[in-house]
DNA sequence: GTAGGGTTAG
C-alpha cells in the first residue's frame, strides 16, 4: 500500500517546533499520521508509516512513539524485535510505553522477557500501576511460576492495586492457570468486587481441574450472567465430555434472552462435532443461518468440521468450497475430515491444493495428513513432510509430531527411517514407545521390538494395553509362542492390565499357528468378553494352515453368526476344502456366495511413484501405461517358469471374479504393481506396495523369486504385516 | 490523557 503522502495537510501540526513534553493530548489524537497506524496490515506499511511520523516530528513525542510500539508488539501485522528496536531507541519512556511494551511480550512466547521488563521498569524509577498487572500476571501464568506469581501478588497489595477490578480478576486467573486453585478462591472470596468477569476466571479455574459441579454452583451465583459466563460453562461441559450438558445449556442460554457469539457456535458446534450430534448441528446451523452469521469463517469452520465428523463429507465440502478466504483453520478441518472418514485420497488431494494456495501448513495440518499417507503407503510424500518440518519446525518440541512421523515411516516401510526419528527424539511420550514398538512388530522385527520393551521400562515409562498389543503382536507375527505366554501374563500380573480383544487376538494366532487348538479354544471361552470376528478369524486360518476341516467348520459357523455379510469368511472356508482336494465344496460355497450376491472385497495393491499414488485391482487395464505392464507380467511369468516357478492353485477362489478364468493368478493387484513399479522405478532400487488384504501364498512365492530374478529388494505391507522380500526369500519366513 | 481482566474451532 501506498501511502497518500500528499494529503496529509502537515504542516498544520508543526509539531517538531515544540519542547519534549507531548504537546496537547486532542491535537496529538487526531493527528493524521497516528489514524494511519490503525489502518495498518503490514510491517511494511508500518515502517512507513513510521518515516512519516519522522518527517513531521511527532517522533519526538511519546504518545506517537507509544503508538507505534503498541502497533509492533501487540497487532497480529506486528513484528516484536522492531518494537523492541523502538523502545530502545526511547531515552526515558514514559509508564504507558513501559505498559504497551510489557503487555507485548506477555502475549509474546517468552514471557519471562516481560518480567525482565517489568523489573527495568521499576528499577528505571517508574512505578507500575493497574494496567500494569495484568499484563505481568499473565506472564507469571503463562510461565507456570508460582513462586514469581506470589511475589508480584506481594507488590499489587504494597501498592493498594488489589481494589482494582482488572487487577484482581488478573490474580485469580493467575492462580487458577497455575494450578493454584485455594489462592485464587481466597482471592475470590476476600473482595467484595464480584462481577461476572471475575466469577468467571474462578470457573474457569474449576473447569480446567474437572470441577464442573463447582463450577455450575458459581454460575447459579453470578448476579448478571454475561455472554462469556455462558461460553466458559457450555465449553466446560464439551471439555468433560458432558455434551448433553452443554446443548442444554445453549438452549437455556437462547431461552434465557442472551445472544450467542462467535465462540459460543464455534463451542457448541465442537460439541456436536465430538459427539456426532448432526440434528443439533444442523439446528445450530439454521439459527447462525437465520442470524446471518453463515460468512463468518470461524463459524464455518466449526461447521465444516461438525459436517465431516457426522459423517456428512458432501456437506462439508460444499462449504469449503463455498468459502472465499479460507485460513489454515480451514484447510486443516476439511484434511482431517477426510481423514476421519478414511477418504486418504481426497485427504492428500487438498493438501497439496492447500500447498498450491500458499497457505502454511501447521502442525494439526502434519497430524492429519501423515496419518493419511501411512494408510497409502505414500512414503515419498511423507518424507517431503518430513523435511518441510525438519526445515520449518526444527526447533518445535511437538512429540506428538515426531511419533506421527514414526507411524509413517513404520506404515510406508521405511522402518529404518521410523528409527532415525525415534533415536532422535530428545523427549518421548509412551506413544513415541508405542509407536516404535507397533512399527517393529509389524517389520517382523520381534526382537528388536522386545529389546525395545525392556529398554522402555527401564527407563521407568510404565507401559500400558497399546504397549502390550505391540509386544504381543511381535511375539505372533515371529511365532514366538512361549514369549508370547510370558508376557501375556506379565501384563496381567505385574502390570494389572486386563487383557482386551486385541490381546487375545495376538494369543489365539499364536495358539493356533501352532497347531494347539485345545488351548486356544480354551482360551477363547475363559474371556471375559465375547469373542470378536478377528479371533475367530484368526484361528479358522489356523485351521487352514493346518488342514483342519471340521474345526474349520465349526469356527466358520461363528462367523457366519457374527457376520454374515462379510465374503472373507466363505473365502477362507473354501480355501481350507481346497488345501485338501475337496473341490465339489469348493464349488458348492462359490454357489453360495453367488446365490447370496455377495462378492468378495476386491484385493487391491498401491504403489507411489514420483508422488503418485497408483492403484490396481486384479486384472485392472485402466492404468494409463496398461500395456507396458502387461507386457513387463508375462516377461515376469516367462522368467519364472525359466526359474522352476509351478503356480499353486489352491487359492484360486481368491479369484472368483469373472477374470477368474483366465489364470488371473499371475495378474492379482500385488503383481500388477510389482510390475509397474519395475518399469516406472530405476534398476537395484526398493519397490514397495501396500495391498488392503493378505498376500497370497502363491503370489508370496512369486515376489520371492522376483526379487532374485530383478536383483529388486520388494517390501509388501499387506492387511496385517510387512514382508521384505530380498534375493530369493521373504523376512516373514514364510510364516504369516 | 493512549491501554487493561474472564469464553472459542483442527
Amino acid at each position: 500500500m501506498a501511502l497518500p503522502s500528499t494529503s496529509v495537510p502537515v504542516s498544520t501540526f508543526p509539531l517538531h517546533l515544540l519542547p519534549a513534553s507531548d504537546p496537547p493530548y486532542k491535537l496529538l489524537q487526531n493527528h493524521p499520521s497516528l489514524s494511519l497506524l490503525s489502518k495498518c496490515k503490514s510491517i511494511q506499511t508500518l515502517k512507513q508509516v513510521h518515516s512519516h511520523i519522522i518527517k513531521t516530528g511527532l517522533h519526538h513525542t511519546q504518545f506517537a512513539l507509544s503508538k507505534l510500539i503498541e502497533f509492533c508488539a501487540v497487532s497480529p501485522f506486528g513484528d516484536l524485535p522492531y518494537a523492541l528496536l523502538l523502545f530502545h531507541s526511547i531515552d526515558e519512556p514514559n509508564q504507558v510505553i513501559w505498559n504497551t511494551m510489557i503487555r507485548g511480550l506477555s502475549l509474546s512466547s517468552t514471557p519471562e522477557l516481560a518480567m525482565e521488563f517489568y523489573v527495568k521498569m521499576i528499577w528505571s524509577g517508574i512505578l507500575p500501576n493497574s494496567y500494569t498487572f495484568p499484563f505481568v500476571l499473565k506472564s507469571c501464568a503463562k510461565m507456570d511460576s508460582t513462586q514469581v506469581g506470589e511475589q508480584v501478588h506481594g507488590q499489587v497489595l504494597k501498592l493498594g492495586l488489589d481494589s482494582d477490578a482488572f487487577v484482581h480478576t488478573s490474580l485469580i486467573n493467575m492462580y487458577a492457570q497455575t494450578s493454584q486453585l485455594r489462592n485464587a478462591r481466597l482471592v475470590f472470596d476476600k473482595s467484595p468486587l464480584r462481577d461476572a468477569v471475575s466469577y468467571t476466571a474462578l470457573i474457569t479455574g474449576y473447569i480446567s481441574i474437572g470441577y464442573m459441579e463447582s463450577a455450575r454452583e458459581l454460575f447459579d451465583e453470578i448476579p448478571v450472567r454475561d455472554v462469556v459466563s455462558w461460553n466458559a460453562m457450555i465449553a466446560g461441559y464439551v471439555q468433560a465430555g458432558q455434551y448433553e450438558d452443554a446443548l442444554a445449556f445453549f438452549k437455556e442460554m437462547i431461552e434465557a434472552n442472551v445472544v450467542p457469539n462467535e465462540s459460543t457456535l464455534v463451542t457448541v458446534l465442537s460439541g456436536c462435532a465430538q459427539s456426532g450430534s448432526l440434528e443439533m448441528g444442523k439446528w445450530v446451523r439454521s439459527w447462525i443461518d437465520d442470524h446471518g452469521l453463515g460468512f463468518n469463517i470461524h463459524i464455518v469452520n466449526a461447521l465444516i468440521d461438525m459436517y465431516s465428523k457426522c459423517g456428512e463429507l458432501d456437506t462439508a465440502s460444499d462449504l469449503f468450497e463455498g468459502l472465499e478466504q479460507r485460513d489454515v483453520i480451514s484447510w486443516n478441518v476439511m484434511i482431517g475430515g477426510y481423514t476421519h472418514m478414511s477418504c486418504h485420497k481426497e485427504a492428500l488431494g487438498l493438501f497439496q491444493r492447500m500447498l498450491q494456495s500458499n497457505i502454511e501448513p501447521s502442525d494439526v495440518t502434519f497430524l492429519s495428513i501423515l496419518p493419511a499417507c501411512a494408510s497409502l503407503g505414500a512414503l515419498d510424500l511423507g518424507k517431503w513432510i518430513h523435511a518441510y518440518i525438519d526445515k520449518n519446525f526444527q526447533y518445535s518440541d511437538n512429540i506428538s509430531i515426531w511419533t506421527t512421523l514414526i507411524d509413517m515411516y513404520s506404515k510406508c516401510g521405511s522402518i529404518e527411517a521410523a528409527q532415525q526419528v525415534f533415536n532422535s527424539m530428545k523427549h518421548r511420550s509412551l506413544a513415541s514407545w508405542n509407536a516404535m514398538i507397533s512399527g517393529l512388530a509389524m517389520h517382523g522385527l520381534a526382537e528388536k521390538a522386545l529389546e525395545l520393551f525392556s529398554r522402555m521400562t527401564n527407563e521407568r515409562y510404565k507401559p500400558d494395553n497399546i504397549t502390550f498389543v505391540g509386544v504381543l503382536s511381535a511375539c505372533s507375527h515371529a511365532g514366538l509362542l512361549d514369549l508370547g505366554r510370558q508376557y501375556f501374563s506379565s501384563m496381567v500380573q505385574d502390570y494389572a492390565i486386563s487383557p482386551d480383544l486385541q490381546h487375545y487376538g495376538c494369543m489365539v494366532n499364536l495358539l493356533g499357528r501352532a497347531g494347539l487348538f485345545d488351548e486356544a479354544e480354551a482360551l477363547i471361552q475363559n474371556m471375559e468378553m465375547k469373542p470378536d470376528g478377528a479371533i475367530w478369524g484368526s484361528l479358522l486360518g489356523a485351521c487352514r494352515v493346518h488342514k483342519r476341516v471340521e474345526l474349520g467348520e465349526s469356527v466358520a459357523k461363528h462367523l457366519f453368526e457374527l457376520e454374515p455379510e462379510n465374503p472373507g469368511v466363505y473365502v477362507l472356508l473354501s480355501n481350507i476344502y481346497a488345501g485338501v482336494g475337496r473341490w465339489d465344496d469348493v464349488a458348492r460355497i462359490r454357489t453360495l456366495l453367488n446365490n447370496k450376491g455377495m462378492k468378495k472385497v476386491p484385493g487391491c495393491s498401491s504403489i507411489e511413484v514420483d508422488r503418485v499414488v497408483h492403484e490396481f485391482l486384479v486384472s485392472d487395464k485402466v492404468h494409463p501405461r496398461c500395456k507396458e505392464i502387461y507386457d513387463m507380467l508375462n516377461e515376469v511369468d516367462t522368467l519364472l517358469e525359466k526359474a522352476g516357478f509351478v503356480p499353486d492353485t489352491s487359492e484360486v477362489l481368491q479369484d472368483m471374479d469373472e477374470e477368474w478364468k483366465e489364470g488371473a493368478l499371475s495378474h492379482h493387484s500385488e503383481k500388477l504393481a510389482i510390475a509397474f513399479g519395475l518399469i516406472s522405478t530405476k534398476p537395484g532400487t526398493t519397490i514397495r506396495i501396500v495391498k488392503n488384504l493378505r498376500v497370497c501364498g502363491n503370489c508370496h512365492s512369486a515376489t520371492k523369486l522376483i526379487s532374485k530374478i530383478f536383483n529388486r529388494e520388494i517390501i509388501a505391507r499387506d492387511r496385517n504385516r510387512f514382508h521384505h522380500f530380498k534375493d530369493g526369500s521373504c523376512s516373514c519366513n514364510d510364516y504369516w
